[in-house]
Formats: C-alpha cells, structure tokens, sequence
DNA sequence: GAAAATAATTGATCTACATCATGAGAAATA
DNA sequence: TATTTCTCATGATGTAGATCAATTATTTTC
C-alpha cells in the first residue's frame, strides 16, 4: 500500500488552470488590469504581514513561499511558473500575506486585484470551483510535506528533494541547481552541515554525481528506495 | 511584532458557517438529504484512502483528523462541533479521504452526499466562497501548527496544546481531558514519555495542576510565555 | 585582478529527545 | 472478585542531528 503523502518537496504544480473557467470577456478584464513585475533572484515578492492587495501569478523564474518565524523560516512550497501564490489570503482575517514569498532566481510575475478576483469569484462559480480544487491541491501537498518533516529522517528528505527537483522542475536526471546547500537545508529542515554530509553520503555510495552546483541523478530506485523508507 | 503562526494545537474553529450563504430551499435539500450517524468513542468516522462519497458533518462530540503514517500518524486537526471534515477531497483527484477521522468521544455526524455539495457549489457561487474561506482558515491553521512543529520544542508545544484546550474547546481554565498522555503525544508530536515528564515540569513549576485527567491551568501568562519563546 | 564576501566542507562536541525497561495504579473485562 | 489490559510514572541509556570552530573554494565587488 503506497502511502500518497511522501514527499518533502512540496514543488506547487496545479496543473488545473483556473482561468480556463473563465469566459472571454472575464479574462480580458484580468488581462487589462493585470500588473506586470520583475524581481532579481532573492528579492522579496511579497512580504509576510502586509497588505495583501493582489493575487500573484507566477509567470517566469522560481519562488519559494515561506513562513518567516524568529529562529528561522519554513518553506511552504516552491512555486514554478504557471502558478498562483497567495490564495490563502482570501478568508475571513484582513487581506495580509500569510507569508513571504521570494524569488530564487530572475523572475516575472503578474498582479491581478484581489477585489477584481474576489468579483470573478462570486460572479463564476465554475471558477471558484477551481479556486477550490486548487487550493485543495495545496493542501495535500502542504500534508505530505509535513508528513515527511516529522516522520522522515535526513537522507529520506534529502533524496525527496532532489528527485522532486528533478521531476517535478527539470524534468530530467541531470540538472543545475540555481539554490545553495543552505537553501536546500531550509528546504528540508535540516543544517546546512547536514545536508552536505548527507549529499557526501549520497555520493559516495554513487546515488549522484555532483561537481559543485550541476547534480545528476544516478540511482533513482535506490533514491527513491531511501525516500519511501524515510 | 508577533506572529500569527503560533500555535500547535489546531483546533479547527470556522466561525464562518458556509450553510448561511445557502439559500431556504437550498438548505432544504441537503436536511432532507442528509444522513445522520453515531460514532463510540475511538471508532473511525473516515477511513483514509477510501471512497469519499459524503461530506461529513461534526454534529455532536469531538473528532481527530489524522494522516495515517507507517511509523506514527500525523494528527492534523481536533474538530470540535459545528464543523465539516473532509473538504479537502475536492479536489482534481479521485474523490478519495485524504485523512482519517476518528472520534475522541461519543460523536454525531451528518453525511452530506459529496456530489450534492458539488452541485450547490457551482449553483451558488457566495456557497463556494465561503468554503473558499474556510478552506483558507484551516490552511492557516495548519501552516501554523506546522511551524511549532519544527520551530518549538517540547515544553511550548505542550503548553500550546494546553492553552488551545482550554480555551478553544472547553472555555474555561479547569476542564476534565478525555485525552490520554498518549493522545497528547500524538497531538505534540512527542513520546507519551516526554509528555508525562514536562506536565510533570509545569506541575512542580506551578503553572497547573492536575489530578489524573482533571486539569487545571494556573499561571497562565507564564503558559503563553513559554509558548511564545517555544 | 586583488579584496571582500559568500558558500562548501570537515571534524569534534553537545543536546533534546526518543527508546527501553520496569513497576504501580486504574479501568475494563470475564 | 479476580485477571487482563491500559494508563501513568520514573530512571537509565542511546542517538540523530544541531551547533561550533576552523579551512578551503567559489563568487561577487570595486
């Protein structure tokens, strides 16, 4: 029986594009409002607190959506182009960003209202059906991910990640990885030394190779022996 | 500045009912086609990975939501009355339990028929909002449990679970627990062990006192302190 | 292209917890 | 009422992984 929450990399991927429900006329009207922005790699896309007065479409580039805490953050998910970021703000509270998100590398992003969205909303209910299922989407991934955080120990996380990474992002085994070891150990929960010794252990025993930053996938079963095992 | 994300016990409490949106007739259907339950202490309400055919409704007692691990489960929320468990099977995937509920005491239930609760989604567009809300207030909820998982240790999560008992469930600052050490340990994420020695800590410290499961919260401000520095 | 800053690496040490073992109450069951 | 079964409790031991400290690469900056 194969347990469906596994993964500590929550790469956001809602492959359900909540904008095809909407009609033409509708879409226009986002596309003329729409705001369009660039941000450098680690600039803050949207800041944890503030007043959250629109939906982000990611539209190039990478993000991660974190929670900033005192000690140090967690990372919600990494969110690829194509995706919607800040959904949650839509409830009962004010419209405050529940968390930051950031971009890892170069990237573009489009704003749409939130008033704008919140009338689309109420105004199509196909659409907000598939606001639902989006976010609900989320919220599996965000399970699986906590899952993992408390249930795997290192070289489970660390080999989920990478293959997620692989997958989910590059789509192939050999790739280069625009984030650092402190990024991954963020990304994973664990130190930055951690990660390192980890990727040491991972190498050693021909799981990978990697010469500094391009990391190739060389045993996936046994990867995803390590990741399933935890 | 403090944070929002603060707190390990996830009670879920949408104040929001989404069956206020509904319209009288609306309503009607889903009372007349509603099917109510009774649930023993300990029994199973949903069973991960099965078919989800109903949304299920928390009447009466209290409920934990859980994902069933190999190792331990991960318990997600406590239901208290008055809310719905299960929106999160809509989504794109098989209408299948993400999690499983079981009942902490003697429960009543009411099964909506989940392709119903589609319908009147797509029929009543202020309907999917307010589940849109609700779905977004859980999310936040779990966000922060999640982080007191990886941010606290013991001694603040376990003041958490206390203070949120207290005060989300039961209203008051003495209550009699149905819970066991070992139900608390799932819920912190700790060993039965390390429960039973820190409720041992705040004892001798004079921050509760408790005789078996009647318990009773003393000093207060210093649970919040420690909750807060975790 | 030198200087400064950031990232990767390695080993030694430390610690928050879990796990194990064992016993005593309490409660369910017969 | 006796017996099995949970639950609570406490001490001893083990360990995964963090933290600390120091060194070498690699970028970035001017």
């Amino acid at each position: 029986m194969k347990n469906t929450y596994s993964n500590t990399c929550t790469v956001l991927n809602s492959n359900t594009s909540c904008f095809d429900e909407l009609t033409e006329e509708e879409r226009n009207l986002i596309e003329s409002n729409k705001i369009t922005l660039t941000y450098k790699k680690g600039e803050i896309i949207s800041k944890q607190g503030s007043f959250a007065s629109h939906i982000i479409y990611l539209k190039k580039g990478l993000a991660k959506v974190y929670l900033e805490g005192k000690a140090k953050d967690l990372i919600l998910t990494i969110t690829p182009p194509g995706n919607l970021m800040g959904l949650p703000c839509l409830y009962d509270g004010n419209n405050v960003f529940l968390y930051t998100a950031s971009s890892y590398v170069d990237s573009e992003v489009e704003l749409i209202d939130i008033e704008l969205f919140k009338r689309l909303i109420l105004q199509n209910s196909k659409f907000a059906f598939a606001i639902i299922k989006t976010l609900n989407a989320s919220t599996v991934q965000t399970y699986g991910r906590f899952y993992c955080f408390t249930n795997k120990q290192m070289h489970g996380r660390l080999a989920d990640i990478l293959l997620c990474l692989s997958q989910r992002i590059y789509g192939k085994e050999s790739f280069h990885l625009p984030l650092t070891r402190s990024d991954l150990a963020e990304l994973t929960g664990m130190s930055t030394e951690s990660v390192i010794r980890v990727m040491k252990d991972f190498k050693e025993d021909g799981l990978i190779k990697n010469e500094g930053k391009n990391i190739e996938l060389v045993d996936i079963e046994m990867l995803l022996k390590i990741s399933d095992v935890g």
